[in-house]
DNA sequence: TTGTACGCGTTATCAC
DNA sequence: GTGATAACGCGTACAA
């Protein structure tokens, strides 16, 4: 069977293609005995309208993108998983752009996409808060941005986020209060507008309690599991601490694996508390306490909020920045 | 700034579209100054040639879908962290259906995708082993399709599985030299291929001991988490086993749940096993026993077998089905 | 109600 | 080396 089109319905049928075409546009007005005519051979004849030339026609695609830093990562798989939801309630489907942390990957893919290929696209920034210059030539009425979680400050655009300095603020004060007094943080990259807003939080808390910021308590993790685990070996090892805050959940499960190793106890030699939307979070060993984002609705607003524009809606004042409320959820990792 | 095309730039640099269209394609004979001019004034113009009107011209989208019954669920998500990667390397995109176990919706997807939209689609299937004759009207050539994990045994398609009944027999043989005696099944839906096969391992690990085959220790649980709390509780309670083998990951972390909440303890009253990729069972409390599913591997095989067909190649018989080896992870869940 | 003719933005095949 | 021109498949004024 070769591929069918409007044609051939229309030479079998011996009317004109724009008649069929009619027949599958729902408003056009049309004899409804050759529309049943129409739909009954295009249905015999598995007739699918090609995706493209309609979009070439239409200027619209109904898919939105998706960038995301990472995969490997809970938050990222809920906060497509909201997205997802959202988009296909409104017949949109979802491109995944992964930058594997990568500011390059990013700029190739915002560009690449102005092309027309998604209408729009909610994103989670991949770069340092400098260097974004490249958002500045995206013309915004072509290609709407949402920006969640990992933004530019410094960029008019939509923007998703949590609490974030309120709630590292309160994991800190809650190790603090526990008996915590070396509370070192663990962060990924700290020049990311997420990392030092959490690291912010994490120093006001300390302040609030008049214990001394030391800065070699800020420990920059890397992307590599193995590296990882070395880096915070020493860490434990070297700096002795009594508490960490983890600003990324995998820091957390790579602590516990090596307070595993070297025979470290959490929480009575070590207490922590990541930020993290794992659910399980309560069945591991021992219960990790977590600030919980709310990855999933995140997700879901970041789409909702794309929508909402592309369907023409101007958005409102409190619509360009929204703050999601994360939840404290203390389990045994943090008792005091 | 309005959306800049080819004829756009054309008529700027006084000469015609199809020198300016040629700049942009790598073979075509052009005065190399000329081609300078033209790729100068389109970084300057920012043009982007338009996504569309490319693939209408070349048939070729350079996407391929991924299709699956969930998100929520680790399996699944690095199945597209795998699928990504390998895309990703071969500059495909990954477009993302979600059917939520819907075999209307995965029928809908893939007659829609018919359309052109993307190049070829792998597939995890939601229906039961029957009742997908729809797969029979799509044209293959035009439309590749790679199957995976969950498998429509009858159908002729490149297939990729995990060694289900092996695994599940060597899970249940496991439990068995454990000590157990009364071994449940818990499964979402024993009618999927999936299910039917590590049923079928279960069943014939226990008939190799001679232990009894008991229907009521075979629970159907169900897509949402609080029946499932229910059901499980029931399970345990009616029907006290002394072991269990999840079909499924989360059943597995509501069973942690639900024996948490009404005392019983693992593995002294009950062991465990499951069917999971989790990276951290090993940090929950007890550390949890897994059939590992190597899920990232299994998205990455699935990607390249696909992006192979795509690149014109025929498939070598070994190619067609593929059975990737999962690991028996044991841990204390399950310990005797 | 239906048909004709053109445009969407590209690429490819010709001529020149 | 470059420029017309015809596809790709669909949707829609406009005319009939």
């Amino acid at each position: 069977m070769a591929k069918v089109d409007i044609i051939q319905i229309a030479k079998e049928l011996n009317i004109s293609k724009s008649t069929v075409s009619r027949a599958f546009r729902d408003s056009s007005d049309i004899n409804p005995k050759t529309k049943e005519r129409i739909l009954k051979l295009a249905k015999e004849l598995n007739y699918q309208p090609n995706y493209y030339a309609s979009n070439l026609k239409e200027q619209k695609s109904k898919t939105i993108a998706v960038v995301l830093p990472e995969l490997a990562n809970n938050y990222f798989t809920q906060i497509i998983q909201g997205a997802e939801r959202v988009a296909k309630e409104q017949g949109y489907h979802i491109l995944i752009f992964v930058t594997d942390d990568d500011i390059t990957k990013e700029r190739e893919f915002i560009r690449s996409l102005a092309s027309g290929r998604v209408d729009g696209v909610i994103m989670s920034a991949s770069g340092e808060s400098t260097d974004h210059s490249y958002l500045e030539s995206i013309n915004y009425e072509h290609l709407p941005i949402v920006l969640f979680d990992r933004i530019y400050d410094d960029i008019e655009l939509p923007k998703i986020v949590t609490d974030d300095y309120q709630s590292s603020f309160m994991a800190t004060e809650h190790l603090i209060q526990s008996g915590c007094q070396r509370i070192a943080y663990f962060v990924i990259n700290k020049d990311l507008s997420i990392g030092k807003t959490r690291l912010q939080g994490y120093e006001d808390a300390l302040k609030k309690y008049k214990i001394p910021l030391r800065k070699r308590l800020i420990v920059d993790c890397s992307n590599s599991y193995e590296e990882n685990n070395v880096i915070i070996e020493t860490a434990i090892e070297k700096q002795k601490p009594d508490g960490i805050l983890a600003s990324v959940e995998r820091l957390a499960f790579s602590t516990y694996y090596v307070c595993q190793r070297i025979g470290v106890k959490i929480p009575e030699d070590i207490k922590i508390i990541a930020f993290s939307s794992l659910e399980i979070a309560g069945l591991l060993q021992p219960g990790l306490s977590v600030v919980r984002q709310p990855a999933i609705q995140i997700g879901e607003k970041a789409a909702s909020t794309l929508l909402k524009q592309l369907s023409g809606e101007e958005l409102l004042d409190d619509e360009m920045f929204v703050t999601m409320q994360s939840d404290l959820v203390i389990r045994d990792s943090s008792k005091g």
